[in-house]
Order: C-alpha cells, then sequence, then structure tokens
DNA sequence: CGTTTGATTGACACGAGTCAACACCAGTGG
DNA sequence: CCACTGGTGTTGACTCGTGTCAATCAAACG
C-alpha cells in the first residue's frame, strides 16, 4: 500500500522510490485518534504540523454565540498547516470527524525534507496553492450560491478529490458527516440541510446515509452546484514546469 | 518615503537596508492602472507575480449567473500569489477597485530574493499565512453572521490592516468600495448593502461616502463583527522566532 | 445639457432560521 | 431483559432576514 502523502503528492508529481522512503521516515510519529477528538485547538500555540494519513478531518472555528463553522476538509495526505510554527499561536482547530492516523511532524523535520528534495518542495507548495484556491472557492460558495448549490458543491468538491487519491469507489464515497456538520459547512442551520439533502434526494441526484454518500447524476450534481473543478489545479503537472523548479537543489 | 512592500513586511521583521533596497531593485517593472481595470483573469496562464504598491485591488470570481464574489482585498505592500506560477492557470482574477501602482515580478526573481535573504523569506512566509489566515476568517463571515454583522466584520479588518500600515488617519480612511462592490464582498444584495450601511450608521458606529470610512465607535463596531483580530497575526515577530529561522541561509 | 452611474426607497416574494415535537437507534446501566 | 439516555434525523408552523423589481433621486461626466 503506497504511503498516504506520497499518493498525494504523486498527483503532482511522480515521486522516485528515494522520495517516497524519505517522507515515510518522517512520519514516524503517528497518532491515532476516534472521532470527534481535537487535534489542535485556536489559541494553542503552534508547534507542530501535521500530516493526515488516514480518516477525516475538519478545521474549524467558534464564534462566542457557540456558532461553529467548518473552514475545510482534509483527506488523507493533506498536510496541515506547512510553515505554521511562524505565528505565535494557532488561529482556528483542527479536529477529527472520523476515525483518523496522524503523523506528527516537526517543522524542522519537514523543512530538512523540503531543502533535501527539490520535487518534494514543489509538491508541497502545490498542495499548499489548492489549498489556498479551495479556501477561495468555499467563499465563493458561501456568498454567491444558495443552500442546494452550496451542498451539492460540497459533494462534487470532495468527489474529487477522494477520487484523485483512488478514494472513491466509483461514484460512492465515505462522507462520515452528520447533518449537523454539512449545516457547519455550508452556513445554514441543521433543520435546513435535513431539507436541502431531501431536495438533492428528491431530484435523484445523490443518495446519503449510513456515513456513505453515492452520487446518482454526477452532471446533474455538477450543474446545480455550478461546479468548475479547475481550481482543485488536479492537472498541474511538476514535470511540465521542471524549468521553474530545478533552480535551487 | 519607505517603500510600501518593506513597511508591510516590517511588520513581522525589521528589514536592514540592504535587504529594503533588494526589494525596491527586484520592483523596477512598474505599472499604473486606473480604477476598475484587470490586472489578471481567470483561467489565463499564470506568469507574473504582483506586489501593490500603492491603490487598493481586489480578487474576485464570477458565476455563470453573473454573480460576482469578492475574495479579497489587497492593500499596499501586499503580494499576490506568490509560488502561482506552479499552477497551469490563475483560478481567479485581479482588479484595482482604486488608481493603483504595481510592480511586476517575475517569479525566478522573487525566489532568488528569498534565497539570497532569508529573513525575507520568512517574512513572505508571514504574510502569506496571515492570507491563509484571512480568507479562512471571510468563510467564517460569510457562514456564521448575518449582514450587519459581515459587513462590520470587513470594517474592522480593513480598519486594523491599513493602521498597522499607518495608512489609517486616526479612524478614517480610504475605501474606494461602491455599495455594489460591497455587496459582492459580503454576499448580499446591493439592496441590502444599502439598507445594512443604514443600520450601521443609524447606530452611529460608521459613517460612510466619498470613497471614506469614518469609524465612529471602534469598540461597538467591533462588538457587533464579533471581531477577534487574531488572525491577521500582527503581534508574530520574526525576532522571537529566529531560533527557528536561522537554519538555511 | 442629457447621459450615466451609484444611492435610496417601498412593496412584495422567497429562502432560511427558530421552536417544538416526535421517531429512531445505539449504548448504558439497573 | 428492559427502561433510560443522548445523539441524530424528520416534520410542521411560524418568524425573520434577504432578494427582487421598479421607481426615483443625486452627483459625476462628456
Amino acid at each position: 500500500m503506497m504511503h498516504p502523502v506520497v499518493r498525494k503528492l504523486n498527483i503532482f508529481a511522480s515521486l522516485s522510490p528515494e522520495e517516497a522512503s524519505a517522507i515515510g521516515l518522517v512520519c514516524s510519529d503517528i497518532v491515532e485518534l476516534p472521532a470527534h477528538r481535537a487535534i489542535a485547538r485556536e489559541d494553542e500555540p503552534a508547534i507542530n504540523v501535521f500530516l493526515l494519513l488516514e480518516g477525516f478531518v475538519a478545521r474549524h472555528k467558534m464564534l462566542p454565540s457557540g456558532r461553529r463553522q467548518i473552514l475545510a476538509f482534509m483527506t488523507p495526505g493533506d498536510t496541515c498547516d506547512v510553515g505554521v510554527t511562524l505565528l505565535a499561536r494557532r488561529d482556528h482547530s483542527l479536529t477529527t470527524l472520523a476515525p483518523s492516523r496522524l503523523a506528527r511532524v516537526s517543522d524542522v523535520a519537514l523543512d530538512h525534507l523540503m531543502a533535501e528534495y527539490p520535487k518534494i518542495r514543489a509538491a508541497f507548495r502545490w498542495a499548499t496553492l489548492i489549498e489556498e484556491g479551495t479556501a477561495r472557492e468555499w467563499i465563493l460558495n458561501l456568498g454567491a450560491r444558495e443552500a442546494v448549490g452550496r451542498m451539492a458543491h460540497v459533494f462534487c468538491e470532495v468527489y474529487y478529490r477522494l477520487n484523485a487519491l483512488g478514494l472513491a469507489n466509483g461514484l460512492n464515497y465515505e462522507l462520515p458527516l452528520t447533518q449537523q456538520d454539512l449545516a457547519d459547512t455550508i452556513g445554514i442551520s441543521s433543520v435546513h440541510a435535513n431539507r436541502t439533502l431531501q431536495e438533492l434526494r428528491r431530484r435523484k441526484l445523490i443518495s446519503f446515509g449510513d456515513r456513505r454518500l453515492n452520487i446518482r447524476d454526477l452532471k446533474g450534481l455538477e450543474e446545480v452546484a455550478q461546479f468548475e473543478p479547475t481550481y482543485l489545479h488536479l492537472d498541474a503537472r511538476y514535470d511540465e514546469k521542471k524549468q521553474f523548479l530545478g533552480r535551487r537543489p
């Protein structure tokens, strides 16, 4: 079985066996957590960087009113906060949504890894650019679409991401979210999330239950979501950009 | 007058005269643009990186429906898309909102600058982390607050950012947005933006007109916005992190 | 000057939130 | 074994925030 981080970075650049094993080496400190467990909390000093190996993790923030907003999902192979140790404290929290396995990595080790292997450095930069693009897409999603479109958009995004990792079983994937989680993701109430789900089911676009999502009509879902996968940059390739990147060995 | 980019990075790390002049040197290709002019468009190949020297710029995306969402504001000294050249095409557009002066920099020159000066590299990393944090805060803003709070939050954020640069005149700053721009920023209609502004004025929190915003009651505005400036990380300092950063000269 | 762009207003429609009640299920402990 | 619990999903009735449409007004501009 391929290492999850390697599998993820391979989307962008085919890593050599040596590079792959270097990544495996920095992932020695493994943490296993059950679902709904805090990994790191807002206002904590930012010391560690985490790599998600298996499971499902959410970034989120709370408002004093008790309202929670999910800011991003992490899927296997995702790194959280490369470079975050520059900051005094973390500005958001990380929680598992499903039982998860993470590697805790010091920023020193990660920096060494990137200094040693330019291709890995480029791949992490690519991953960070995608994260930024995804955050911007979520801003668009929340600001410019209504509930049905927002939810459809989330389903499309997670599908494309998992599919690129080979973690989607056809048009069917594990999505361990409660309706409340979904509501906190797209900024609506849980009651409305329930009704929005029903609407998507009524239109025969999806079925959802038992922590699995099944896409019954991808084209239709993408249309409702006005989904454009460009922002995931799954087509960017290291090889075509080599000339720009080989500069600093 | 200090170079805008130096002024910005100085918030994080005091740059030496040598470092400051190195930044000035890469900013030789200056572009001047009037208000409401496209700098770069979605789907264009990503070739250049821009540094905003003076003015006001917005990132935004359009939906096929014609709906526009503003994703971020750039204030003087902000860099747009360090590292973007890794990607095949840009996933959003950049437009001036006020007459602006920008420096067009090749990614090669920027990489050289960062390779040469570790402190500058750290400062750009810090700036990028802030941008990411700000994007996340906008997700929270759009997902978890109502119109009045959202608008108040935008006013607070821009105030803190401009103030840190010394560009706020007391509680008064230039904000060259139309009500339509404001509406596209916080995801509401222009009619509702107008009424939301009236509500903030009625509560004696702000006055806004003639492209200037005047904050009449900062405490009150922050309360309505539930504003927490933590995410801007204006307190992070290079000197306190030196031990982590001196590693790779 | 007319023309245009942005700001303002009122009437009405509609999307989404709230509250409350109920159903269902997996644990849990007596 | 069963009652009890807490979390999750579902539903209806009602309220409220926000969008839409259309008209008007003011200021900027060629």
